[in-house]
DNA sequence: TCAATGACCTGCC
DNA sequence: GGGCAGGCCATTG
């Protein structure tokens, strides 16, 4: 809320907030977007501070698709309800089609043909 | 200041 | 091919 929360956490809500509609992005992608790949745990870490925040972090899972996140949610299936009305696929907790939906800001963003 | 956590990822058995 | 354990880095207590 001050300036000194102006790091990381800003920086993966950015991004997240870039994510298009029905699209979804995973959190390694996005701290390498960030240029720290290995700080793949501080981009979830930054979710758990997004609440409260106009942060889409339901567009947010792990590399695999899954919604780990899910739990941290106030609903139960909240975050999968928001990811089906955006029109993505989820099932078990688990994206489907996840590498169609998915959205990597280095690839999108950068767009280095 | 030190230590522990964490919505992960990669590597090894 | 699947499952388990370790590591990384930033934030919080």
């Amino acid at each position: 809320m001050k300036a000194e929360t102006l790091s990381f956490f800003e920086r993966v809500y950015d991004v997240v907030r870039l994510i298009p509609y029905g699209r979804v992005t995973s959190y390694g992608a996005i701290a390498n977007y960030l240029g720290a790949k290995r700080s793949s745990r501080m981009v979830g870490y930054a979710m758990n501070s997004s609440h409260g925040k106009d942060v889409p972090a339901h567009r947010v899972v792990n590399r695999i698709g899954l919604l780990t996140g899910k739990h941290h949610f106030q609903g139960t299936n909240l975050m999968q309800q928001l990811l089906e009305n955006e029109g993505v696929v989820v099932e078990n907790n688990q994206v489907q089609e996840f590498k169609t939906v998915f959205w990597d800001p280095n690839t999108e963003l950068y767009d280095e043909h």
